[in-house]
RNA sequence: GCAGAGGUAGUGAAGCGGUCAAACACAACAGACUGUAAAUCUGUCGGCAUUCGCCUUCGAAGGUUCGAAUCCUUCCCUCUGCA
């Protein structure tokens, strides 16, 4: 049931990285492509036509969270996703998988699904692979996320490791069926696409067992997940390499929740089309952003009290084209305008595009 | 002029005889953030040493006391009310 040949490689470069393009019911992704997270329907401080300015070809939202606010119905009713925010590009949301990690110490894990605490209101939401699918349908994403069983990597969590991939798999199938019920009577070309999670640890046999069953399944994308959770850069560097030779070239890689500039790069020179993040918007936010050869820097330090110098010279995003200078910018952020939020988000999310265009560029 | 209230670290503000270099908030300074409980959080924040610690502070100057930011005296300044 899975697209054939979804994924169309137009040029390679290193070993494993690949320049190439697939179809969604709302236009064409060119990969490699980094994919800003708008959890709660937005993508923070910036308007579409802001985020579509950095080269942003897809955004991500939260299953977990529309569900919860203002729920699915009321975003169905005023147009899906894309009606209610305003996006007319493709749309991915994600499962409510990265919440059975994040929100940890509020939930309950059953075979059946999750029971969640609302962090503020105490409300108890139960998500389950099928409730996960209905819902992401009912949203009206163009892409969706089966739902997963993630857990941390961090030296505590590394027990749950087997478990949660055997889950996952689990779910996986139960997503599966209920994607196909959900969708058999879409026409062609108007179906979303799902996507399978690969997890698996630290542990490279569990993960490479991981991405077979995934890739068997009948699902359009393949997600590696469960990376970026606590483990060392080099442990996640060795779990995408240990991959990188297996995937089934026709379909896309989506790596969840990667990152920083550094992780791209080796993310996509592992043969990784597409990959979303907080970190840019995020750090944006809290005033920190990437200059001239991946260098964090912070926009509050004193030191730019009087820097006539936009971010990073020669970036061509809108804050450095037009001369925002980090004087500015650091005033903005002390006194706490939104604006040097929404400028900083700008400059970095085009930071990253940028990464993806010159590896477009190769080919 | 009279009557009240008050002067505490950059600011606001606790403390009202020992456990006070002095709560707390803000500001300042630095840092963290990877499928967003995050425009959030952490650390530092009198000086020196940065480990034990030492030194100088609570309007000013005297005094009481083993011991004072805390009690007394005088002076300086601020605010409120009445003239």
């Amino acid at each position: 049931m899975s697209y054939m040949h979804l994924f169309k490689t137009t040029g390679t470069f290193g070993e494993f990285g690949r320049v190439g393009e697939f179809k969604t019911r709302r236009g064409i992704v060119k990969t490699p492509t980094f994919m800003p997270d708008g959890t709660r329907g937005a993508v923070k401080c910036l308007t579409p036509e802001q985020v579509y300015g950095t080269g942003v070809q897809v955004v991500l939202n939260n299953t977990y969270h529309l569900h919860l606010a203002p729920g699915e119905e009321t975003v169905a009713a005023l147009g899906g996703v894309h009606g209610f925010g305003r996006w007319d590009g493709p749309i991915l949301t994600d499962s409510g998988g990265f919440q059975v990690f994040s929100l940890s110490k509020l939930r309950k894990i059953t075979e059946e699904g999750v029971k969640f605490k609302h962090p503020i209101t105490g409300e108890m939401r139960f998500i389950s692979p099928e409730i996960s699918i209905q819902v992401q349908l009912k949203l009206g994403a163009d892409m969706i996320v089966a739902f997963d069983h993630l857990t941390g990597l961090d030296d505590d969590s590394r027990k749950d490791t087997l478990e949660a991939f055997e889950r996952t798999h689990r779910w996986l199938a139960r997503c599966v069926i209920e994607f196909k019920k959900l969708t058999q009577d879409m026409p062609v070309g108007e179906r979303p696409l799902l996507f399978g999670v690969v997890q698996g640890g630290l542990d490279l046999e569990l993960r490479r067992k991981s991405l077979e069953i995934v890739q068997a399944s009948d699902v359009d994308g393949i997600a590696i997940g469960g990376l970026s959770v606590g483990e060392t850069r080099e442990e996640m560097f060795t779990v995408l390499k240990a991959l990188a030779p297996l995937y089934d070239p026709n379909r896309p890689r989506f790596l969840l929740g990667v990152g920083t500039p550094e992780d791209l790069h080796f993310a996509y020179e592992q043969g990784i089309d597409m990959a979303d993040c907080v970190l840019p918007t995020r750090n944006a936010r809290h005033a920190t952003v990437w200059t001239t050869g991946d260098a964090k820097i912070h926009l509050t330090n004193e030191k730019y009290t009087k820097d006539p110098e936009p971010i990073m010279v020669g970036c061509d995003c809108y804050a450095c084209a037009h001369d925002f200078s980090k004087a500015f910018l650091r005033h903005q952020f002390k006194v706490g305008e939104p604006l040097a939020g929404s400028l900083a988000s700008i400059h970095n999310l085009r930071y990253l595009t940028r990464i993806c265009d010159e590896y477009r560029a190769l080919s």
